[in-house]
DNA sequence: GACCGGTTACTATGAACGTAGTAGTCTTCC
DNA sequence: GGAAGACTACTACGTTCATAGTAACCGGTC
């Protein structure tokens, strides 16, 4: 599953989003987006270098058929946001998924509804765990 | 409050995460610890030179005393990891920390217990809402 | 058929980072 | 009090990043 992933940069992240959400754009289409949002007004050029950049490690394809290119994502969002995921929580929290969590909770970054949707991923989880792992360390309810 | 807390970047975060651990720490203790831990074998310099840059931001306090100077964290680990998360909760998921921690439990990094602390933990935080605040119910969130 | 605006290719610059060396200073021990 | 060794201060170097400029190109317009 985990195809080696190209080492994205921050700015270049921010290129990946656009990309996601608007499937293909032309150099144009990104920067104009990027304008919009009001985050940054990076230069046509400084757009361009940085699709360039991600054409060139795969992480985006580019159809040169057209003429102004048209780029389009190589590497699923998922895959990409994962890893980060990964490597933050092994950097920052050494792998402390738990803490990490916690603090979330505490910063009141999560919202009840967030905390819900969490709660049956983890019940499905667990429930295909000990089904498919017999072991039951103390004091569970099966059903 | 949030004191502006300085930018620390990667290789000084290890050294920081040695020095909460034991405290106080000489260059020689910074590096024995890290050679130990297996992880990598920097030079006697060069964790003097992220000592001392760490020191120039404030981020650690240097005894200069005692003829191995003595350095020790003057930044709290709770704040450090809880900008960095912050940062990268903006950053990579766009502040969206429910899918953050949803991907967590998918990717099993959560383990039952863990979550049976964030269960609690929110819970606290909902009733203590449900107190001081009357109202609020988002709108639904359609695929 | 020459020009013009948009586009692409190539190159550049400055900052931050990680790593480490060298030289000089201080301690300590005979 | 002088040598050996530990320690600190200062400086350096190669890399990656973010940003952008310049020049060359291409396709349509008058």
């Amino acid at each position: 599953m985990a195809t080696e992933l190209p080492h994205i940069t921050a700015a270049e992240l921010r290129i990946m989003k656009v990309l996601w959400r608007i499937g293909r754009a032309t150099v144009r289409d990104v920067k104009d987006r990027l304008t919009a949002e009001g985050d940054e007004t990076p230069a046509y050029t400084t757009v361009m270098t940085l699709l360039n950049q991600l054409a060139a490690k795969d992480a985006l394809s580019v159809d040169r058929a057209r003429q102004p290119f048209v780029y389009s994502p190589a590497v699923q969002r998922e895959q990409v946001l994962a890893q980060r995921l990964k490597q933050f929580l092994n950097t920052v929290f050494d792998g402390q998924a738990g803490e990490l969590v916690l603090r979330l909770a505490e910063e009141a970054e999560l919202t009840p509804d967030d905390l819900r949707r969490i709660e049956s991923k983890i019940e499905d989880r667990e429930r295909e765990q000990k089904a498919g792992d017999q072991d039951s360390s103390g004091g569970g309810a099966e059903k």
